[in-house]
DNA sequence: AGCACGCCGACT
DNA sequence: GTCGGCGTGCTC
């Protein structure tokens, strides 16, 4: 019998599959994830591994295969449960284990060896110099080199020595040796904060006091579940969070705090530094790989009690880990988009229920699988229905846009908001213009033949862009605005829909004295173009703050009290099932930005469809009624949380052999399937078909029990092994899609 | 990463 | 010839 084992992950040149003959007396306690000892390299020095697999024969010179040693004590219980958690990753959303493993597990990157090596010189100028003269004499030339850099800057780092002069670590060893140098493993743990203000008593909210309570309640007693924190916007969920962390914070044990990266406002990060001051870790994608594994390193030492960061911060490797919290659950970005594609919300779980933990999930606008599982009694719930102080939940109007038009309206702006919007530039209050588009004017298309002008490699709409190009957004291609339509001659091609540059301008001529923000991809591109822009709106530094998605995410304006809502229909017409939800979300999200402060908020909808639920249901601000529908909906279809949807997603670079290969696969997934009622549907061109000259298709399967998706996923993975007819294409699993491929 | 192997110039 | 230093490549 044979292991297949991965060596100490903190190398990327190490990074592949090792085997190793299992001992006999081994045989019986060894399994899939277990830290071993293993000889490794020419001087069979002993190395820590884990197990990623077995099998009976190996595919390597059996004469070099060397035996495992024996289990691995010294790993310590925290990795031993991480590890777990990625062989359930492995078996629930498909993919290796290599690959669970190194989603799961903190990595070293070579990378951040770099910063982290400090080479100074300890040796006063002249000795330097003697030692110089010295090395040169003997011909010792990478021992001068070394030294002249040292005599040039005291401290150098190491990863410059090494690449730029080619010294290796045993030149540097010996200098350290003779005590010209030392070796610095600087490791500053920055804390972008130090501010530590007195704790102020907050008084709660009768809601937000029986929320914590019944957490409490249930925490002192041991009990450990799955609740959602169902609360309106305003209505003070990140107290509640706070509450509930405290309490496990007294009790010795450690919290993660999960947010998508875009709402991490300073505004945030000031509050929980406030309550739990250095004991806090803050982890950005601002933060390199290096100083991310530093703050992981730390959560292991036991030197911080909160780790508050985006989905990777699942992993945090805590002693005692007692509270996971996810923030504004129902967020896409809680999906993995690399394999494995798991959700945060599933692992969270997972990964609470196999260390003793609870789980709070937070929003205003649950996801429709939260809810579910509240309604099938598996999540308890809490709700927080009021806002906090004396804001009250805003007015909201819809404005039917096809009447404007009949009216003899044919600008961007309705009448009702154009109206509004007037009205607050006088009283001096903000407003908040939200457009579900990006770019200057989307896509370009001709008025006479109905030709879109699309990527060559990509199979997508190319972007216009206003500096004379169109771009790709998938891998970049550019060319310039066509003038005629390439396909009929005509001369009437353009852009249809209006994008937030072009929303910019109509407002700037409407409302000349206003001062007016955008704020979309293309002006937040600089690394703090968001802050600045979010900042400078909040010092009401502008009147009108015009954008994308992106505004509408947990940003506290008191000031305003007006949310325009362009096309509020635009994210209706994509083509996937959780279409409504998202509408949905955003009109919620978007109309939640008004009233925030002591004055009441209006909110205007514009839209081309009024009459869709998504949108009247949004308008009323009435999750449950929009719950209900939209199940309806997915249990008709079939559809998530109702049944589960399994992706087959199969990449190939030959267009007719992915075509020949995938007629295989659903044949196959048919045979295996035939009496237990899994539909299998497609194969189908993906949303996006081709990307860079790598086309894709997928299957979709639906079954209302995972278990037996993931038999299928698990025997299709055997049968492409099997197959080598497969072995040009690229397979993936997604469950449970948050859109379409 | 860490270790041995083999090359190369310097010196007994 | 041998010794020590240095770069290279491999690790089941």
């Amino acid at each position: 019998m044979y292991a297949d084992i991965i060596i100490d992950i903190t190398h990327e040149k190490l990074d592949k599959v090792f085997q190793y003959r299992v001992p006999e007396e081994l045989e019986g306690d060894l399994r899939t994830g277990a830290g071993v000892i293993v000889p490794f390299g020419r001087g069979n020095r002993e190395t820590k591994g884990y197990i990623v697999g077995f099998s009976e024969t190996c595919d390597y010179d059996a004469e070099k295969i060397k035996d495992i040693l024996r289990t691995d004590t010294s790993s310590v219980a925290i990795e031993a449960r991480l590890v777990a958690l990625a062989a359930w990753m492995k078996e629930y959303y498909g993919g290796t284990m290599i690959q669970a493993l190194k989603t799961v597990l903190p990595i070293k990157r070579t990378e951040q060896q770099k910063e982290q090596r400090i080479l100074k010189r300890c040796i006063s100028r002249e000795a330097g110099e003697k030692k110089l003269e010295e090395y040169l004499h003997k011909n010792q030339k990478a021992r001068a080199r070394l030294m002249a850099a040292l005599l040039d800057d005291e401290e150098v780092e190491y990863s410059l020595i090494s690449q730029k002069l080619n010294i290796t670590l045993t030149v540097v060893r010996a200098l350290e040796e003779q005590g010209v140098l030392e070796i610095k493993n600087h490791k500053i743990y920055r804390n972008p904060v130090k501010e530590k203000e007195q704790q102020h008593f907050i008084t709660y909210t009768e809601e937000q006091e029986s929320a914590i309570r019944t957490f409490e309640n249930d925490y002192k007693k041991g009990i450990r579940k799955t609740y959602l924190l169902y609360g309106v916007t305003g209505s003070g969920k990140t107290e509640v969070y706070m509450e509930m962390i405290r309490q496990v914070v007294k009790e010795k044990r450690q919290a993660i705090v999960l947010i998508p990266e875009i709402a991490l406002t300073y505004q945030t990060v000031m509050r929980f530094y406030r309550t739990f001051g250095e004991r806090v870790s803050i982890m950005n994608s601002r933060l390199s790989a290096g100083e991310r594994y530093d703050q992981m390193m730390r959560a292991k030492k036991g030197e911080i009690d909160v780790m508050i960061g985006p989905r990777s911060a699942l992993f945090t490797p805590f002693p005692s880990l007692g509270l996971i919290v996810i923030d504004e659950e129902h967020e896409a970005a809680y999906k993995s988009e690399q394999v494995p594609r798991y959700h945060a919300r599933e692992t969270a779980i997972e990964r609470a229920s196999l260390e003793g933990a609870s789980v709070v999930l937070g929003s205003a606008t649950p996801s429709m699988e939260a809810f579910y599982r509240c309604e099938l009694g598996e999540y308890t719930l809490l709700e927080l229905k009021r806002r906090t102080a004396k804001a009250e939940l805003p007015e909201v109007y819809t404005v039917d846009m096809r009447e404007e038009l009949q009216k003899g309206n044919r600008s961007i702006l309705s009448d009702r908001l154009h109206e509004l919007m007037e009205d607050r530039l006088k009283k001096k209050e903000q407003i908040i213009l939200f457009l579900n588009r990006r770019g200057y004017a989307g896509f370009l298309s001709c008025r006479s033949c109905g030709y879109v002008v699309k990527c060559p490699h990509c199979d997508v709409s190319l972007a216009a862009h206003n500096n004379g190009k169109m771009v790709c957004h998938y891998c970049g291609y550019e060319e310039t605005v066509a003038k005629k339509c390439p396909s009929c001659g005509s001369p009437h091609i353009g852009g249809f829909r209006a994008g937030t540059q072009q929303i910019e301008e109509l407002v700037k001529k409407e409302f000349p004295q206003a001062r007016v923000l955008r704020m979309d991809l293309d002006t937040t591109r600089s690394k703090e173009g968001h802050e600045k822009i979010l900042s400078a709106f909040a010092n009401e530094e502008a009147d009108i703050l015009v954008g994308t998605q992106m505004i509408v995410k947990g940003h506290d304006f008191p000031n305003v009290t007006l949310v325009g809502v362009l096309a509020a229909d635009m994210s209706l017409y994509s083509d996937d099932f959780r279409s409504a939800e998202r509408t949905f979300e955003l009109l919620t999200q978007a109309a939640g930005r008004a009233g925030r402060g002591a004055k009441k908020g209006e909110v205007v909808i514009q839209t081309y469809s009024p009459e869709h639920y998504s949108i009247q249901t949004a308008a009323r601000q009435d999750y449950q009624a929009f719950y209900t529908e939209e199940m309806n909906y997915r249990e008709l279809m079939g559809y998530p949380p109702a049944e589960h949807l399994m992706a087959v997603l199969v990449a190939c670079e030959d267009e007719a052999l992915l075509e020949k290969g995938m007629h295989y696969l659903k044949l196959y997934a048919m045979r295996i399937t035939k009496n237990r009622k899994v539909q299998v549907i497609g194969p189908a061109a993906p949303a996006v078909g081709k990307v860079k000259d790598v086309y894709r298709k997928v299957l979709y399967l639906k079954q209302e029990s995972y278990e037996i998706l993931i038999e299928m996923k698990d025997k299709m993975e055997q049968y492409i092994e099997l197959n080598r007819g497969f072995a040009k294409m690229r397979i993936q699993f997604d469950f449970d899609p948050m859109s379409g491929f």
